[in-house]
DNA sequence: AGAGAGTCCGTTATAACATATCAATCCCGG
DNA sequence: CCGGGATTGATATGTTATAACGGACTCTCT
């Protein structure tokens, strides 16, 4: 798995692929992907960084898909649990699935600098870790793996 | 490094074994170990769970060290940055550290049932993660690794 | 002693993030 | 057409965190 959001690429296709792949997924699963929710996915994906609630909430207000708190809120959820979007706890804000279709479980690539977010497999970081939950007699239901630090562009 | 907080142990003198040490480590340090900041981590070893900010602030304004959110916020910290607390992401909320005096990297397991939270090792977590970081030219400055899950008390 | 710097603390106000609740609407199968 | 489930609208509130300013204390240098 790559870690898509520091190397450069077609971020329009990339866009018009993850909004195709979501349309299908939601189809096949019978998932209501209702204009909010499409509107809020799209404006995480303007670029790879991670968005509060209150900056997607005057975009879709002025285009009159809702005004309030909530209504930005439900969509999340919804993109978060359909996995078309992952929550950022270091940064209590959102952004787009990187890995659209693929099963996988994120980490994440903060760079502190200009704000880029990266996404990784966290599996990768599960060997000895998971080892040791075992160990403790933990039953591990979540994993949340955030790596903050500089992106190759910042660092130099 | 074990897994303190699902094992049971003698509470009170694990109290008393990082307080000491905390003094210890302050003095050391030219820090001011302030009656506001001491009492705080007071406040957060009373158990091996994670406190909110404000969870902690009626204790302190009761004793009269302050009743105001900044009071507590600058303890906090105080205590993170000097190591003697934890800041766990996934629950907004602080811990006492659990490995006092021993340097390390810590990743947490918190039990979403009783809300134990543990101190394991993130080194575990490092290998593989911190080679594709590497090869994305990423530079890690800071990692957050939170396992949520079920302790072995409330598994059973 | 007095001036200046540094650190900590008290206080007010506000910013930023998130949810509870209830009513209205839409949509689809029976 | 009707009923139930999902979605949305709207108001209010809850929770977490910081900005900003001034006062108290201590240490140091002159
Ligand atoms: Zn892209
Ligand atoms: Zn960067
Ligand atoms: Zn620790
Ligand atoms: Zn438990």
């Amino acid at each position: 798995m790559s870690t898509i959001g520091f190397h450069s690429h077609n971020h329009d296709q990339c866009i018009a692929d993850t909004l195709s792949t979501a349309d299908a997924h939601c189809a096949e699963e019978g998932l209501q992907f209702t204009p909010v929710r499409r509107r809020v996915l799209e404006i995480l994906l303007a670029e790879h960084k991670a968005m509060g609630a209150y900056d997607i909430l005057p975009t879709l207000a002025d285009e009159g898909l809702g005004s309030q708190p909530p209504v930005v809120y439900r969509a999340l959820d919804f993109l978060v649990k359909n996995g078309l979007a992952h929550r950022i706890e270091l940064l209590n804000a959102y952004i787009a699935c990187a890995h659209l279709g693929r099963a996988h479980r994120p980490a994440f690539l903060i760079c502190r600098e200009c704000k880029l977010v990266a996404e990784a497999d966290a599996e990768l970081a599960r060997g000895r870790l998971g080892e040791a939950a075992r160990e403790a007699g933990f039953t591990i239901e979540r994993m949340v793996v955030e790596l903050e630090g500089l992106c190759p562009a910042c660092a130099a």
